[in-house]
DNA sequence: TTTTTATATCGTTTATTTTCGAAATGTATA
DNA sequence: TATACATTTCGAAAATAAACGATATAAAAA
């Protein structure tokens, strides 16, 4: 998170309503993926998530890859599913760069 | 700036570098704009700036207006000048907001 | 080993954004 | 008034991004 290509990069994924959304929900999973079966430490699965953009499976997959390219969420991959969570570092050093720099 | 529509239009106006070079330039006027014969106090006329991004005009023209209406600068026309400055106030509360929400 | 489940990737279509040159507008000056 | 200058707006082309269904991959369960 260190040039300006990545943080184009972030800016880039933030510029989606979608993505934002997601990043929102995964705020609160406990809120919104009370329905998920694993244990919400993790992260949530992109199923769940899935269920809720009203998007198709495919598309939702590309969204939450662009999250992760920009460093917005890392996953975990435990059996077949592969958990997303917020990544709270990456997150707060966009914020602060984005002070900084604007 | 208090919707999610007007938060999505600045950070739509923010995901593009040159709107970002812009507004960098426009924070140091006197390094970036000396040659301006007009005073630096009430902005940077648009032709100024034009000469910088290397683009044609009326694509520097696009980008001043995709700023403007996302509130990020201000403008005022002074006889056949119209002069760019930040609008500081926005570009804090969009920060503020930015932060609270994502 | 076959089938099911979860997710990613591929190929394509559609939508949005960027870019340009040309023309329009608005102001100043000869 | 005619001309020049600064800037915007228009219309079209090119580039990028979003969306979808279908297919591939990978792990789990039967």
């Amino acid at each position: 998170m260190t040039d300006t290509t990545e943080l184009d990069a972030v800016i880039k994924a933030l510029a989606h309503p979608v993505r934002r959304q997601i990043l929102a929900w995964l705020k609160e999973p406990e809120r919104w993926f009370s329905e998920q079966s694993h244990p919400l430490d993790y992260g949530v699965c992109a199923g769940m998530i899935d269920r809720l953009t009203g998007l198709s499976q495919s598309t939702t997959s590309a969204h939450l890859a662009t999250l992760q390219k920009a460093g917005l969420v890392e996953t975990q991959r435990t059996g077949q599913w592969i958990y997303y969570r917020r990544n709270e570092a990456n997150i707060r050093a966009f914020l602060e760069r984005l002070e900084h720099s604007l």
